[in-house]
Formats: C-alpha cells, sequence, structure tokens
DNA sequence: CGCGACATGTCAGAAAAACTCACATATAGC
DNA sequence: GCTATATGTGAGTTTTTCTGACATGTCGCG
C-alpha cells in the first residue's frame, strides 16, 4: 500500500526490519558484519539503514573513512532498538523453551515408525526445533478420542471419525515389491504383472484386501491369486520381502529407501488408491506445532 | 532464504510483522480491529498469528466463540511485546520530532519556487512530514559552497562545480507557450512553428539563448527571429505570457498547471534540452531527508 | 428455530518488500 | 601505486505480505 511509504503518524513505527538491521549494524559497528550475523548482504543493510534515515528524516550513522560512527541520534536509537529487541528475543526464546518442556506426543502405526518415521526423526528433530516430538506407537487403527495424543500418523482409508480434525498428506499409492535376491527374480522381474498370479504373494492380516483390490485394477483376475505367508505387521512383510520370501504389495513411501538402495525392486510400478496419509487431531485443538508437522509431511511425502 | 522456514537458534527473532500484528490483536482483543489499525485485511493478521505460533511451537490465543482470547503464554508475550514496540514507537517519534525542529533549507531560484515550488508546498508537507522544509530563494546560479543550505533545486545546464553533489532530477523540455487571450492566437497556434519567426518573442535576460537553440533544434533559422520585451525573471516572463502579451519560451515542467487550466497552450510541442532539473547538495554530507527529497521530486516531475 | 450479522480461517493470485549479484566509489596500508 | 577492505547502488530476482473471495462457526433476534 502507498501509505508505507514515509513515516507519519498513520504509521507510528517504521520498518520493523529495517530497525533490525538498523541494530545489529550499531552494535557491530559494521554494516558488512551486520550482514553477516543477519545473513544477508551488506547491500540490504545499507539499504535498510538509509531507508531507516528517510523514513525518519534522520542521519543515524555518519561516513569516516571506510567505516561508519553513529551520530547522537544513532546512539539514542541504538539504545531503544537493542532494549526492545534484548527484550522481545528473550521472551521469545522463554516461551518457545518452555513449549520445548512439553513434548508433542504423536501416535503412529508401528510399521509407520519403524520403516518411515525414525529414520526421519534427525531431520525432523533439526528442522521443526520447537516441536518436541514424542513419538507414541500404536497397533491399527487409533482410538477416535486420541486420548493422551496432539495427533496421530495414519496410513488409511476414509470416512474418517467426525470427531477428528483430518490434514490429507499424500495419497496412497501401492504396487508388487521383490528382493533381487528372490530366487525367480530375473524371471519375475521381467515377466507382465500377470505373472504374479503364479506366484504365492506376502500379505498382511490387516490389509486382506490390499493383493485383490491390486489385481482387480490391473485387469487381473483376482480369484486367481494364491495368497503366500501372512505376517502380523507391514513391517515384517517387507522385511521378508527384503530377505527374498516373496513378492510383497507395499505403500510406496514405505519402500522407497529400499527402492533407492535397490534392496528392493517394483518392477510393476504403483498405484493410487483410495487410502491416504492423514495427520488426524482431536477437532477443535488449537495446537500451532500441528501446523509445522503437517507442512513438515506433506514435503516429505510429496518429495517421494 | 529457506534459513527462515523456522523459528531456531540461528534466528533468534521471530518474524517482528508478526510480532507486530500480535501485539496490536492481543491489545484490541480481535483480529478484525488490529486489522483496521494495521491498515491491512483480517486475513492478514489471521496469517501472522498462525506464523508466529507456528514459529514458537505455542498457542497464543484460543477460540472462544466467534472472538479470540490470549492463552498464559499469549499474555506474557502480549506484556514483553507491548513494551518493546512503545520503546521503538516513543524513541522513533522523538528522534523524527527532533528532526523537525531543524527545518531542511532547500535553496531555489525565485521563479522555480514561484511557479513550482510554492503551489506543491502542501503536498510536500503531508507526504514528507518529517522534512519540515525552509525555502530560500536565490537569484540565478547558487554559490558553490552552498552556504546555509541543505540542498539547492535548479534548472541549469551541466557541468556543475566539483564540490557539488549532485542528484538529476529529470531532463528539461521546452518550448513555446502562448495564450488562448493572445490578439493572434488562432492563426498562430494553427501555423507551423516557422509561423515564430514573424513574432515578437518574449524571453528573459537570464537565458537569451533559449530562443535560438530552440529555433535551431526545429530547423529554423534562428537569426530571423525577432526578440520582443525581455523580462528580468522568468516568473515575470510567464505571466505577461499568461496575460495574452506574447509568445514566451518556458520549461514544460513550469507551465503544467497552465497547459492543464487552458491559460496557456504549447501548439509547438516540446524539446529535451541540455538543461536538468537537479538537487545538488554540498559534497560528502549525509543528509537521510535528501534522499527522500530526490525521491519525491523526481515523482514530480516525471509524472508531468 | 431459522436467518442474518459478525468474527475468524484459508486458498490462490497479486503486490510489495527484501534480497542478491555485480559493480562503483572511497579509504587505508604496504 | 596497488591491493584489500568497507560502504553504496542499479537492475533483476526471490520472498514475504497482502487482497479478494469464500468458508466455517457463533450469536442474537424475530
Amino acid at each position: 500500500m502507498s501509505e508505507k511509504l514515509t513515516y507519519s503518524a498513520a504509521r507510528d513505527l517504521p520498518s520493523l526490519n529495517a530497525l533490525r538491521a538498523f541494530e545489529v549494524a550499531a552494535r557491530l559497528g559494521s554494516v558488512s558484519r551486520a550482514g553477516n550475523e543477519l545473513h544477508v548482504t551488506h547491500g540490504a543493510v545499507s539499504r535498510q539503514i538509509r531507508a531507516l534515515e528517510a523514513e525518519l528524516g534522520i542521519s543515524l550513522f555518519q561516513r569516516q573513512g571506510r567505516s561508519l560512527v553513529l551520530t547522537a541520534a544513532g546512539l539514542r536509537l541504538r539504545d531503544a532498538t537493542a532494549a526492545a529487541f534484548t527484550q522481545l528475543r528473550e521472551t521469545c526464546q522463554e516461551l518457545s523453551h518452555g513449549a520445548a518442556q512439553a513434548p508433542y506426543i504423536l501416535g503412529c502405526p508401528s510399521s509407520l515408525l519403524a520403516r518411515w518415521m525414525i529414520p526421519r526423526l534427525g531431520r525432523l528433530d533439526t528442522e521443526l526445533p520447537g516441536l518436541k516430538l514424542h513419538l507414541s506407537a500404536n497397533e491399527g487403527y487409533p482410538d477416535p478420542s486420541l486420548s493422551g495424543l496432539h495427533a496421530a500418523l495414519l496410513l488409511a482409508e476414509p470416512p474418517w471419525p467426525a470427531v477428528w480434525r483430518v490434514h490429507v498428506l499424500a495419497p496412497e499409492w501401492i504396487g508388487p515389491v521383490l528382493s533381487p535376491r528372490h530366487a525367480d527374480f530375473t524371471r519375475l522381474s521381467q515377466g507382465p504383472a500377470s505373472v504374479l498370479s503364479e506366484e504365492p504373494l506376502l500379505h498382511t492380516a490387516s490389509r486382506p484386501q490390499a493383493w485383490p483390490d491390486w489385481a482387480h485394477a490391473e485387469g487381473l483376475a483376482a480369484e486367481r491369486l494364491q495368497m503366500g505367508q501372512a505376517f502380523e505387521h507391514l513391517y515384517y512383510l517387507l522385511e521378508a520381502a527384503v530377505a527374498g520370501l516373496g513378492v510383497a504389495i507395499a505403500p510406496r513411501q514405505l519402500v522407497a529407501d529400499d527402492l533407492r538402495s535397490g534392496r528392493l525392486q517394483a518392477p510393476w510400478g504403483f498405484r493410487q488408491t483410495r487410502g491416504q496419509w492423514i495427520l488426524c487431531t482431536p477437532q477443535r485443538t488449537n495446537e500451532a506445532r500441528t501446523d509445522a508437522l503437517v507442512v513438515w509431511l506433506k514435503q516429505e511425502l510429496g518429495g517421494d
């Protein structure tokens, strides 16, 4: 808005970013060092200071040789801005640190936990230090009340309980995967999808419908599929597949690392299902860390 | 920079604009009223607050019906931000007001003063309240030392004294003008430029070369021009033209208002000359108000 | 009990602010 | 005199902030 052009009674504060840049330059006695501390170029700092001087109608620095010294007004403003920003900084750090005392408790199915979440915890802690994540493993579908949790990560199909606030993170893509260590790897991996009709297929007790749904989408007769060994958890299923014990069907994101490392291959690709990665929270809670986590998870799941 | 994504030790302060928006909303107890005070939509304030909460990892407000109430952390931050911004606001107002005590002394040829500057003083004071302009009329070329002046406004040709810091504002355009009240207005205004060769031309003692230069640029024989009455100042020259006493030659910006109002007309258009509108200051002074004035003058001269 | 007013929340695109890059200018030390 | 160092600035790019429009939910009134 054009109203922001000059400092006036309608705008009782000049640009706060300019005041910030000025404070650092005043404290360090150098535009270049201020740029280093603020992680911007010295040109950005110089401009901010000039703009602030124009806005206030005063000079804050005077050139002395190849450095700057504060004017009387500059000294005056330096003290005020130092006090103000110190107060803001300390209060924000205290509040943020206070938040850090209370962990953010995230429910997560143990399979997602082991195969997807835990490998990413290091980066998550680095990138969202204010989150202070505490993971709570759960089996199967979480209790709709989400008792004891701030949120729950889930890979499942809608509809969802009405008491949940649901953040959709990504669609689910699944497909058959097998290890190069599989006895028939070469023959199977070069065949069409129909070759799997003659293969005992690894599966989980919790998603018995995964293989038939996949077959149907591939135009294969689901009734011709031969189920192999069943496993209690998706985690065990994928470990068995990695060990070469058979062909498993898996969500893409859960095997992304294995695909990259060559431990597993997906010769028949992946298909989108009705399933979704979601983060669900109790309705009406207002936990700002949830927003940050949702953004981070979307970014993680979207990049695969 | 991606580094600004989250609040962390590398960035010891969250977004200052967000803190500002928060402080106003906290003080007024309303996102909408905060928007009104900040001259932005309520949506902008809402976003800033959400971003601040995500950045700090805490909740600052809780929804209660169709309004918001502060959380404990919000109360804590409200007090800190109120104190900090009050300190900044008061110091900036004091410094700006202090600058206002010292007028900015601008030298200006009396003709430019009367015909261009004075009609614009009202808007200049409104748009640059921190400037506190004090005009000092001078005749002809100002003393190169610019003694007693912060700056001087000038319409002349280079080169300039080496001790000046020169801000070029706009090129000069000049052209013949006459009043509809001129006895031969209809015949003259519909004729080509050459018709002026038969006309006694109004001019000033200070720019005797203006008409010959113009004629030369128009491809007319300068020696065939007939000089009419001479005036001491450009101001008188133009008043005479407005009174219908003859054809004058004038810088476009000085007659812009007359052209708009119909008091004068410029049937033969304007030509750019070697002259320039400049604001000159003593070398090496560092007066921030000069920068603001330069921007304002460029805008004023460019829009014509 | 339904409707309109009021308040906040959010998406997608636009506008403004801030920044970078490259270069200019000036100073200071060797 | 040359090189290093520090600030200043134009033009273009990137990031932040904002708007407009709409959604969602609450509350008061008829």
